[in-house]
DNA sequence: TGCTAAATAGTCAAACTTGACTATTTAGCA
DNA sequence: TGCTAAATAGTCAAGTTTGACTATTTAGCA
């Protein structure tokens, strides 16, 4: 999946590692967490299958770097994964819901305490998320995205949170 | 996180490492996904740091196998994981995000396709959830969970049919 | 001009994860 | 009883990910 993902920016463009990095850091954080390292240990994998050519390039008196281009397999490869892909589902796990499994190990008023916290920084988040101006094209979609997920965990809090005040029937 | 959940299922029982993986395999799937060597590891690791004992026990003429025991550093350890995690958020990612970005490289009537196929993938997957037998305790709170994000994501995945039809003003 | 902070461009060792494999025991049934 | 399939209980090497580190260039300003 992070391989269509640079086949696709390089497809765009031509880029060296510094400046993919970048762009992921930046505008991508939403859907994907790539650390550098990463990105480049998946670039030299790519490399290796001849989906991409590495190229030294030289720009005033700065050190070389990494120019990163797409080949005719890549294309093909990026047809294909993208195809795969868009018709297959990868749950998302949510780990979150790992320590509510142990709530009742808590005093109700403290894990109130605790989730009211953790309710904060979703809200923060949204808000955040709904200040941010529109970013526009198919990133746009990405944003929104997690916007909806954001609202319906915010809701799901809600449910959790009144429940630990009504304890439900056994 | 892992450890957390390793923490608070030895605490209720002491047990072997087939028998915990076996549990996270079936009754935990829907919020984590730990593989067998994994587990392994992180049971060598959390002995190491000694928050739990192994200890080598035979049943009739089976051969001997692990079983692993939480100690009081462990004990410890559960509850400041427990306090932390509970306020904390751990972003989810929608990796699935990542080929929606590249649909424009597909004609409409192929993408209207490959996304009627990930919408019923996730449709057979709710239905099969809303007729699994209520499971009970917190687990059910994980299911319910995923059964509402489910939701929300098969109306996201609506909207982006519908926005693939109309296609939007430039 | 000299100095520091930030940006640029990566690398490396260590930690983590997993597919594939091994090996024994028990259950089912021909 | 003998044979096979499934369950039990892990291990190992190979692949993946990351925190921490290196090293140079440019920008800002005292």
């Amino acid at each position: 999946m992070r391989e269509l993902l640079f086949l696709g920016l390089l497809r765009h463009q031509e880029m060296h590692g510094y400046q993919l990095n970048e762009f992921i850091q930046q505008d991508l954080a939403v859907c994907t967490d790539i650390k550098k390292p990463t990105a480049y240990y998946l670039l030299n994998k790519m490399a290796d299958k001849g989906w991409i050519t590495q190229s030294s390039e030289q720009v005033g008196n700065r050190p070389p770097r990494n120019v990163y281009q797409i080949t005719e397999a890549g294309e093909a490869a990026f047809q294909s994964l993208l195809r795969k892909s868009l018709q297959e589902v990868n749950p998302a796990y949510f780990e979150d819901d790992i320590p509510l499994a142990f709530l009742d190990e808590i005093d109700n008023a403290e894990a109130h305490q605790l989730l009211e916290k953790r309710k904060e920084t979703l809200l923060t988040e949204l808000t955040t998320m709904q200040d941010t101006p529109t970013h526009g094209g198919t990133i746009q979609w990405m944003l929104e995205h997690r916007q909806r997920h954001l609202e319906a965990e915010l809701e799901w809090m809600d449910e959790i949170l009144s429940r630990l005040s009504t304890p439900e029937e056994k």
